[in-house]
Order: structure tokens, then C-alpha cells, then sequence
DNA sequence: ATATTTTTTTAGATTTGTCTAAAAATTAAT
DNA sequence: ATTAATTTTTAGACAAATCTAAAAAAATAT
């Protein structure tokens, strides 16, 4: 089955806003996709009559199984065109969302077959989150963002999102490489900056957006 | 400015048809594009309104200069995308078209740019059609599809292609590879078969879908 | 020159996706 | 338990892109 480009952004949209609750609301997924309300119950009872959501008027609604499989294909398709994107064109990776917005509607089986291999099956995009293989499995991220992590937890860098000179300077001036140890100690709700302590150094504080680009394993 | 997919395939289809005979027809176009002429008459006002046509009712039509520059652009994005589909992700030549259709529509500036600099700035698609360069300058393609060769020419063979087992087991059986010198005696209007002579070997005659993919170079 | 055929355009309808304004249902507050 | 506020849905309109059927213009044939 096909889907229109304003089907697959709703059916995306959804999957995504499942992720933090259960049931999704019209008033969120409007805002998410920058629309009104009213076309969202629109689009739902068109979605609804194509089985791709379960849907009940007034009582929110969530992508059905094959709703949920639709999805999960867009998502690999977006996070294979990103990866590529930066790892293959050099983009900076807070510039490739936009574009593999359009990319992931390009649905052509054999063309997602093929960029996947040529990319060598990578698991992760450049913002770290899991790219699902054909069958729609997500593999099991040990990476995550540091500003996913909690209080007091000890973290090694495993990779850097965004690879301009600009942070990689900064990067410099904190002592952080790929390899190094971090101790999270406190993360501060005001503006998400977290104090951390690297390797022998006194500690420090890094803001939200330095957090969000560095990568660590976790155990 | 910023095109809709609709109005990019007929702004493409209508720069093509522009190539064979200076002014386009609406049945033509209306052919082209897999659609009737009404649809093709309403869409040629709107293309008008932006100044991307120049049209006179009844009278036929053509691109403005304008209009111009935006389907060279359009070609532009088209031929890197299979350049970049049969070099890169393997793909026959023969099946990228279809996907390029979509790909082209993907309009951003940078993204192309980067795709072009990633492929090294290649001259000609996996078809031989040359490839504009960002300013919309054509390069001087020297290489030919054999199916496009006058009679009487000798040429040599620069590429080819149909990348595929199917053709290279059947060029091997002609003794034809690159480099090999060819003459193009006469060509049969029927099926558009040609009698060719390959070095010492007997004159033989080839179909139009080789003569297609085998790509010469021409004095 | 008139009639016939072909091409092109108009008129009016349809589908998709969107919107505003108003109504209905649900939730929260008094 | 009413009232008020919020959320969601409906009703009706609109723009883009398409279609069919009919009219108008141009090209061709007699
Ligand atoms: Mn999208
Ligand atoms: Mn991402
Ligand atoms: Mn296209
Ligand atoms: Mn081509």
C-alpha cells in the first residue's frame, strides 16, 4: 500500500508522540505538525478507514498494528537519509532533519534496500536514535545522549552528533574526547545545563545544547 | 522560489519536449505527462501567472527564461540522483529513472551542491545525458548513445550502460568492449536495429536496446 | 469556400488537504 | 451540581490538481 506525503507525516507524527504516552490527543499531534486541530480529525477518520488507527471520537487514539508497522518504515527511512546526509555529504547534523523530512517520502523499497547496505547497516542516526532494520526490529542502543542521562551515573564518550569545529573546540576546552570517563553530578532544570566532573579535573558545567551533542555508553 | 511536484514535472517535461521542436503543444505535453489536455491547459495559466511560461492561447507555448532556469535545475537534480543511484547504490541503469522522479523534487540548494561535490562533479547520467553544473551550463558531452550515431561513422566505445550480466554476456558475443572500434553501417527503421562492423569480424546487427546502451565516443 | 476533423479551451464536478467559526463533548472549577 | 474552561468535532468554505463533457478555434480535406 502507498501513502501520501501528508498520510505519512501524520502516521509518523503519531508514532512519535506514542513514544511518551499511550493515547495521543488532537491538540498535540496538531501542534507537533504545525496545523489546526480541525484537519486533524480530519486526517484521523481517514486514517482510521485505511486500518492504520484506532480511533474513537473524544477518546484520543493510537496507530493500529499496521499503523504501526507503516510507521516504523518511515522512521528507518528518515534516520538511514540522515545518516547519510552527514556521514556521506559532510552535513552538520542539525541541518539533516529538514531534509530527510522530504527523503523519507521517497518510498521505493529497493532504493532503502540499497542505501542501507551501502551505508553498512548502521544502527544508530546522527542524533543517536535507532535505526530499525527491514523487518522494523530497532536495535538495542547502549549509546545514548548525555542529556538522557541520570544524576551521579559515570559515562564513557562514545561519539560527538555534531562535528563542527565550533563544539569540537569547545569540546577541547572541557578535556572531552571519544574515550573519556564523565561523572554526571547534578543537572540543573533551569536551563538543562549539567555539572559534570571529567577525568582529574575540577568540575564543570555544560550547557543543554553541549549535553544533547555528546554521546556515551551507558552500562 | 519554490515549486510544487506537479508544477516541477511539467515545467521538466515541458523544457524536454522544447529540445525535439521550439514550440510545445498541449496534446503533446498532455502525453508526456500521463494526462489530458484540459488538465494541461489549466496548469499552462498558472505557469503563466509566475512568468515561467511564455503562452498564447491556441498558439502553443514555451518556457520563459525564467522558466528555463528553473527545469535546468530540475535536470540538474534528476541526472546526479541516478548518477548517484547506479554509482553508488548499485542500481541497473535502466531502473533509476523512476525513482529520480521523486528525488528530484527534494529542492534544497545545499543538499545538491554537497550530492554533486560527493560524486565529483560527474559530466553525463548513467544514460550519457550531460549534467548542467550549478549555473545551468551544459557540458560538451562527447560521448554518445550508439542509437543516436549517423551511418557510415566509425566510433569508439567510451561505456556502457546496462551494467548487467544479460548485456555484458551478449556484447562479449559481438567481441564488443571499450575501446573496441566500431562501424555503423545502416540502420533499419522497422525496429531500429543497426548493421554494424565489428573490427575484422563480420558486419552483424545489433537491436536498438544495445545500440542504446552502448555509449561511443565521436569525432 | 464550406465542411470535416483535430486540437485546445472552458465549464463544471471531484478528490485531497487545509482552514475558520460554531457546536458538542469532556474536563476542571466553584 | 452547576458553571466555566478546554478539547474535540462538525459544518461549510477554499486552493491545488485532476477529470469528463461540451464549446470554440485552428487545421485539413473536399
Ligand atoms: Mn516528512
Ligand atoms: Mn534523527
Ligand atoms: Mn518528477
Ligand atoms: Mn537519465
Amino acid at each position: 500500500m502507498n501513502f501520501s506525503i501528508a498520510e505519512e507525516n501524520y502516521i509518523k507524527n503519531i508514532y512519535h508522540l506514542q513514544q511518551q504516552s499511550e493515547l495521543v490527543n488532537t491538540n498535540s499531534l496538531a501542534y507537533e505538525l504545525q496545523t489546526k486541530p480541525a484537519s486533524v480529525t480530519d486526517m484521523l477518520k481517514k486514517l482510521q478507514v485505511k486500518n492504520l488507527l484506532d480511533y474513537e471520537k473524544y477518546k484520543g487514539f493510537r496507530l493500529s498494528s499496521k499503523g504501526n508497522k507503516v510507521a516504523i518504515n518511515i522512521v528507518r527511512r528518515h534516520r538511514l537519509w540522515e545518516f547519510f546526509l552527514v556521514t556521506k555529504l559532510g552535513f552538520e547534523w542539525d541541518k539533516v532533519h529538514a531534509i530527510a523530512e522530504e527523503l523519507e517520502h521517497v518510498s521505493n523499497q529497493e532504493l532503502i534496500q540499497k542505501l542501507d547496505r551501502f551505508l553498512n547497516h548502521p544502527q544508530t542516526d546522527p542524533h543517536g536514535d535507532p535505526i530499525p532494520d527491514g523487518n522494523g526490529k530497532m536495535p538495542v542502543i547502549h549509546q545514548l545522549s548525555m542529556a538522557d542521562v541520570v544524576e551521579k551515573k559515570k559515562v564513557i564518550v562514545s561519539s560527538v552528533g555534531n562535528q563542527s569545529p565550533a563544539i569540537l573546540e569547545l569540546l577541547n576546552h572541557y578535556h572531552i574526547n571519544i574515550g573519556t570517563e564523565i561523572k554526571i553530578n547534578q543537572r540543573f532544570s533551569f536551563d538543562g545545563s549539567i555539572e559534570i566532573k571529567v577525568g582529574k579535573y575540577a568540575a564543570c558545567i555544560i550547557s543543554e545544547l553541549v549535553a544533547k551533542n555528546i554521546f556515551v555508553y551507558h552500562d
